[in-house]
DNA sequence: TTGTAAGCGTTATCAG
DNA sequence: CTGATAACGCTTACAA
């Protein structure tokens, strides 16, 4: 490669680096660094001289090495189950939001509810001197459970909540949202009711909600009532369930817990599409609030995971542990929220 | 810090390296470089002692030493207006998941729509030495243009498609769209056809959707009716949108085209309060397709852009790019998308 | 307040 | 097929 000043390099990506700067300006190349990384402690005459070097060698530091010096860049790595449904979207913007104004940025992989692309996720991660890790819920493979074990880096669990973990968590806690939703409709007089779950096995935390929803039947009396769907996608799912449970002759369901927002949508469509009254024959409840929920007909009774919330303060606690003084003045919130459930028409 | 072996380092992560792991092989550490980038150059008995060297070790390649000594790192950066918008999570996720499989990681900025965003994301990423860029639209501010024309590698403009750019576009044509739902609708018969712009102005190809449609409107005689909502969420600026346009006494509008589904979700509910029959009195047309759209009543006639597909293609141009062999075999498709135009029950 | 020297963990280069 | 050596561009440690 020929550079401008006509002497030949073997590597280097042609930028300029922090020593152009440094000889444009007249200064040591560390007194660059410390016009980056503090700002004070730098003379004002060399903070002029070297702010126009900068300028005029367009320079930009390059993070990379940055990283490699310093051995904790300042990448952060979030797991999430995907990028594109509508619940955790919420959550990966605000937690990018709060990184990147604090100069981190935001890795991201998606793990489709599998451990094993969990696990490859965070391998890769781990691989970028990350300076923290961010996964959604508390459930791992063994090997994913020592690589974060072992980081010595933040770690945050987000979207759950259970007693004894070692990591940090923001979340709350999926078997109260079962229970909520079972008391809800047991407090509206319901005594037949079912829960749908959902057509990915591997959510585990849908089956947290599962259980909770079980516990309380029975501690009313009542015996629980789980529907498994074999169809593939959700939108089938949600009518097949509607189907079995509530277009019965007899022994129908009086009201239908679903997993989540998408089950209970198509649900409602099905219902609709086959007459059914809805609350009066069946009551539905769902689980996400997605943006749809508020504009069936009936509008869909669900419950509300306080997503944005997660990704804001999963980012604060990180910050707070990584000992940066974050900007926003939350810090007081705990990291176990609650989930609001959102009265409609539905149930 | 001390390590196991009794020794200090005065820096270091304490993770296990590339020379650890050969001495445990007993081969040299480039040859441990090439075990992982080139199996095949390295003897089958080496490759076995390097194998349970690494496993012992449970060494993960420190990727940011890589991307430093390669100048090249498998960093791929994408700025995208937000993440949690129904729009644009199908086409991050795509893209993720080509990259990912191919050995690349997404690093994820959102602009909001902000030229000064997207530049201070694009400069960032470029500290990173990415291998490639991925931005959103043809709209940026001269710096952004400037920094991504010399950062000397491939970048690629989604979600749009206008001629004489330098860069790669994959993405369609958002004028086209404006004319698609214009000629849909004056092919319905529909003539006091009125165009609700975004409520964020700063949406450059939302304008550009609305000259398409004002182009055909012109084209057959007619002239454009353009409304601007002043209201700030795009719900109730669907709802102002509804009220100044079908619920006037007098030459109320006989179809709308909303800039999105958004808009135009929330006027199909304000419609329905007011009890306008919809497409009767008022048909309405969106952009985007959101998942809610199917579920409105009347359920929304919208034009659907090619998301999840951008985002792959996207990815595999820009692995070509960079002189990978793509996985799929998807290489033949276009960079000029088309959208479809989803007929139901509004419009 | 500023500078010098020595890494950080990997890969390009060149030599065997 | 294998290895020694020198970068990559920055920051830590120490010195002035």
């Amino acid at each position: 490669m020929t550079q401008e000043n006509g002497t030949r390099k073997r590597r280097g990506s042609g930028r300029a680096t922090i020593h152009d700067v440094a000889k444009v300006a007249g200064v040591g190349s560390i007194t660059v660094s410390r016009y980056f990384k503090q700002p004070d402690t730098v003379s004002e005459a060399l903070r002029e001289r070297i702010r126009s070097a900068v300028s005029a060698l367009n320079y930009v530091p390059n993070l990379v090495a940055g990283g490699l010096a310093s051995t904790h860049g300042r990448i952060i790595g979030m797991v999430i189950p995907n990028i594109s449904g509508p619940i955790f979207a919420n959550t990966i913007q605000s937690f990018s939001d709060v990184l990147t104004a604090h100069g981190y940025q935001l890795l991201l992989a998606s793990s489709y509810f599998s451990e094993a692309q969990e696990e490859r996720a965070v391998r890769t991660f781990l691989g970028w001197s990350p300076a923290a890790l961010a996964v959604t819920s508390q459930y791992h493979s063994k090997a994913t459970g020592q690589l974060l074990a072992s980081a010595n880096i933040p770690v945050v669990e987000t979207w759950d909540y259970a007693p004894r973990r070692k990591h940090i968590q923001v979340g709350f806690s999926h078997t109260e949202v079962g229970r909520q939703a079972a008391r809800y409709l047991l407090g509206k007089g319901y005594r037949r009711i079912a829960f749908v779950q959902n057509s990915v096995a591997s959510d585990e935390s849908a089956i947290d909600r599962r259980d909770g929803y079980a516990e309380v039947m029975r501690e009313h009396g009542l015996k629980p009532w789980m529907f498994i769907p074999t169809a593939a996608t959700p939108f089938e799912a949600g009518k097949q369930a509607m189907e079995a449970l509530a277009l019965r002759q007899r022994g129908a369901a009086e009201a239908i817990i679903f997993a989540n927002d998408n089950l209970a949508a198509s649900a409602i469509l099905a219902g609709q599409r086959a007459g059914i009254r809805m609350p009066e024959q069946c009551a539905i409840v769902g689980f996400g609030d997605y943006a749809m929920s508020s504009m069936l007909l009936p509008s869909l009774t669900t419950i509300r995971p306080p997503a944005k919330e997660i990704g804001e303060i999963a980012a604060l606690r990180i910050l707070e542990s990584l000992g940066e003084t974050p900007l926003s003045g939350r810090l007081q919130r705990l990291n176990l929220l609650a989930c609001e459930l959102v009265e409609r028409e539905s149930a």
